[in-house]
DNA sequence: TATGAATGAGCATTCATTCAT
DNA sequence: TATGAATGAATGCTCATTCAT
């Protein structure tokens, strides 16, 4: 816990140090990243990274913190404003903001998009695994809310549902993200209408009726 | 190419070997596994892993070669028998053989699964990902089947959907995995038609009714 | 590049790794000198080897930018006051001056004539290559200006020349430091005579007259 | 002393190893050499080459051994037929004798040059130094015949002398090889004129007479 | 007579961490 | 509060040599 002495720094620096640590950490993941590489990137001396940090876990554990914070500051949160009576409509509202949110931030998506899924690498201490797990929790309450209300099924084991949507939505954003270019942010809204869609047919509480029938 | 020399050992020493470097790439990933760790845990030399094998590479192409031979013998590859006219009911058949294979060699899949999603990590050498990329590029024909026979949706683009299958599958075996206690083997194959649904939910021609309309 | 940290170590320590340096890759050249061994001489740690110089070329550079100074001080380069009318006047009292050197200090001629031949060896990085060039360069621009005052043959090529005279050095230097316990200074001073006479007979622009005609 | 074995081999394959050796020799030095690129090349087994020569010594030894053999054969010795009364000319006959030989087998004789060569690095046992010194034996009864008969000065000390002679023939020889295509043969024997008047030059009983006078 | 399996010491290089100042 | 010098263990890999067969 070193927050104070970092958390006390010129704000600038320590941007730039955190800066360098993410972009260290997404390319090289948490093992393979170089703290050396990290203090040349921030013009900080040894020394002083290990003034302001435990040790590199300390140091990956506050960048992830960090991201999470800008996370929630830009689209709230995962189930922030899902509470209206329009299920959903409110995840759809939900998901045309993020995407909206990936195509201006697409470096910063990627950011929290890497760092996450460092986690089930297993190259990750421990603590990280809270973090994320948090997150899912945060998809699990909305889920269970949606059961609560009738709109998601309750046939599927909660743990089972959660993780495929959870898994879903890391395919979806990883595919727009790769296809940034060839949509505006027009046509990328539109897209939140497949996501929803696929949402539904997963978790929803539907009949499939064959078409040919 | 380390064939010769390391097929011509000794089968309990081949086992021994391959075992150990499984179950470190398993652990580590391949850029952070240990040839260290694996001729200490192997019980050989460090002259004699270099002699059996080029390089660090192929000791990892190797270990993955030898799980897909296995892979192939047991379940057949992934769309082998799905060529009847019962398209869906293929699948639940290929899917109930693959959950009974689950069920009987865990740690086999754990480990297959494990290399599997080393791929997308990007430290692996090129050589792997074209495997992984052979393996998808089976479940793409069989989705591209499905379309022909108007079994599965075209609205969605191709490599997107088996994306999103592709992931689904990960989930899904992920989830069994770390709950095979608490099933039978009947009751896993029951669970097949789950995962069938799940398939058909999101990737078959169907109109979606809500059960309240 | 490692100047900042290894110019401003304690005098003492840095002699003495460069000490340690130079030892051994006079004795076994630039390839198959060990840095263990360096190390191990010089009293330092691995990892502060690495901390001074960044690679063994850094280091084997360093070395050798430590000789060149030297010599630049001692003898003050090839050609330096050889610029007077006396054409092989000013080369005798040049040769003269490096005979007195190579009396003064054998074993640094010793370490330059070593690592000067580990070049032609080729088990040396390229940029070792030019340092040695430039110094042909040296030679060949005062054959040049012999050439010009028609002190110099003409009828030989002139690479070829210059090798002849370069090698010829070689030898001589080899051979005093070879019998130096057998002259007093000046006794070796008169050597410079028989040094330039050889050179005379080979470059000058001569007739020669057999005694007996 | 493994002679006997490896002399009683089959000459095709003994060739085939003595081939090999010389190139990876040549190419590497002696401890670079490489006794796996060796066997590779010679299409032997590990066993068989130590089974045949001691150690790396004993090949490298052997390998030079045979050189000499056929240098020996090809030019009869340094001095062979140099004996009648007319010593400068005979000397001429030799070296041009030697160029065309050069010429002839050029790859031979920069093998030859080279493993030479490899004796003043000192990357090379003790034994080798030996047959070197042979050969300089050699120089060195022919530089006394010349004296004898006063053709070559005395005024020098003798092995100095030599060492100069032997310098410039190494001198000479690399640059003919190094420009070997510019030269027809009948070209390249009128610079044994060249050459020979060097020696002249640096070992005749002349007096030198400046043109200008 | 011939083989090839097996080895351990060696290589250059990178690293997270400690600590005196 | 901040520094940077110092370290030793670890990395993947190559090698000449031994030896049972």
């Amino acid at each position: 816990m070193p927050t104070k002495r970092f958390e006390n720094l010129d704000p600038d620096k320590r941007k730039e140090i955190l800066h360098a640590a993410q972009a260290e950490f997404l390319k090289n993941g948490y093992k393979d990243a170089s703290l050396n590489t990290i203090i040349e990137e921030a013009r900080i001396s040894k020394g002083s990274l290990y003034y302001y940090f435990e040790d590199k876990t300390d140091l990956y554990l506050t960048v992830l913190g960090h991201v999470m914070i800008q996370l929630q500051k830009k689209i709230g949160g995962i189930g922030a404003g899902v509470y209206t009576e329009n299920f959903w409509g409110d995840i759809e509202d939900y998901t045309r903001k993020s995407l909206r949110m990936i195509k201006e931030n697409p470096d910063f998506v990627r950011l929290a998009r890497g760092l996450f899924s460092l986690i089930s690498s297993g190259n990750v201490p421990d603590a990280v695994a809270d973090v994320i797990n948090n997150w899912k929790g945060m998809m699990t309450s909305i889920v269970v809310r949606g059961q609560n209300i009738g709109e998601i099924r309750t046939d599927l084991p909660l743990g089972l549902l959660v993780n495929i949507l959870w898994s879903l939505g890391e395919t979806m954003d990883f595919w727009v993200l790769s296809h940034l270019d060839e949509f505006t942010v027009d046509e990328l809204e539109q897209q939140a209408k497949v996501y929803v869609n696929l949402w539904k047919r997963i978790a929803g509480t539907k009949t499939i009726t064959d078409n040919k029938d």
